[in-house]
DNA sequence: CCTTTCAGTGAACGAGTGTGCACTAGAAAT
DNA sequence: ATTTCTAGTGCACACTCGTTCACTGAAAGG
């Protein structure tokens, strides 16, 4: 493998393989969006892509690796997507931080709307080794984004279980919000970013009044 | 029809046709659980039912109209918990509120353990019938709860838009704490429903101290 | 040049799928 | 006692499914 045809159009064989490749992962993920990836077939796949079914192993030895390599991928863009909605220059105010959130939240949506879709599909159906595999990734983002709260001005007195239920809350309201802005088309699309706008701001509003207003209101007996 | 036979064991054939039909819609429950609806067979319902594969037609005259029973008989689970939740008298205070709508929640959801999970699941994945259905159901949950909390005290203030946005957010982080107390056994439940709790919590406060909040950090150009 | 490698082919298998149709048996109605 | 009704049966059809196996042909390597 040193030098392989000087002619610039031709494909080299890794080439062509890399792309009925992305082929089968492309087909299986739109094949996946109407109901879930349960219900698609190995053949369907490869009638999509337009090899013979028995050509599929080439790629992948099971049904199920399929799926965890689209898992491994969507969590590429969502791992893109936190990066940038926790980029340091956006912590300069509380409301600010949420809008700034959503906004990428919303754009990454967009951007990537079938990986976020399936995510949240495949989390509760699909088949158990996929719910496992993404169940996990998502508590590794709970967990981030729980040290990156510790960071934030005025974080000082929560303890570290508030810190994990509120990261908690807050991954929960995107995964939802990410939903609502699938199934809204990008007509409604702004109304479903500035509810979710609202919401966070809510919620961080919750937050940074959280501890005086439960001494304040008195919790009692509970606890 | 007039009197049908005086001993007690015997069963009419009404009856008869009523149990079967309970025990297609349990077995469908049951085998929808292990990934979706998509995916369960009308042989395998069969199959677990104890009955030959077309006898199903006797009683539903597709899978699909099988699927939308499902989803009537799931809310009516999940209305009996929203009017138990939104009894006048636990509008006392704001945290107890909370606190006891968490606890109705979590009751119910142990006791209608299937039908939650069955609701979470196919409303996302699942035939396109059953999701168009259940999301129909889950926006009139959400409207109910609107026209409900604007009866609360303090909540004179807020628009009409902040109580659909309220109330949304309220539903999804319900929907969201009830498939984490399905996922969490009976073990860890208890912390989940702490979790929850705080949760609510949060939001509530959030919302109480929402506009004044808003007005004060200056939301500048953004409505 | 010849040889090796390997993505894609095509036929075949055994099992599972939804659905149609003629039927049976027993409860209900006459 | 006789007829009607119907939940459930049994067989058959034409599919689709995942997987196997020997194969082909062109690119890569020697």
């Amino acid at each position: 493998m040193h030098y392989c045809g000087g002619v610039d159009e031709v494909e080299s064989r890794a080439e062509r393989k890399e792309r009925t490749r992305r082929a089968i992962l492309d087909a299986a993920l739109e094949l996946a969006a109407e109901s879930s990836l349960g219900v698609v077939s190995l053949r369907q796949v490869a009638k999509a892509v337009g090899i013979v079914p028995t050509a599929f192993y080439r790629h992948f030895d099971s049904v199920d690796s399929l799926g965890l390599a689209l898992v491994d991928e969507s969590f590429v863009s969502l791992r893109a997507m936190l990066r940038e909605a926790r980029r340091p220059e956006s912590f300069d105010g509380f409301i600010d931080v949420a809008d700034h959130s959503v906004d990428v939240l919303a754009d990454h949506v967009r951007r990537h709307e079938a990986h976020f879709a399936f995510i949240a599909r495949e989390r509760v159906a699909g088949p158990k080794v996929v719910r496992d595999a993404i169940r996990r990734e998502i508590e590794l983002c709970e967990h981030e984004l729980a040290t990156d709260l510790a960071r934030l001005p005025g974080a000082r007195h929560w303890s570290t279980e508030d810190l994990n239920v509120l990261s908690s809350l807050i991954v929960s309201a995107m995964v939802t919000t990410a939903e609502a802005l699938i199934e809204a088309g990008p007509r409604q699309g702004e109304r479903v970013a500035a509810a979710a706008r609202t919401q966070l701001r809510m919620v961080l509003v919750g937050a940074l009044n959280w501890r005086s207003a439960a001494d304040r209101e008195d919790v009692a007996g509970r606890r």
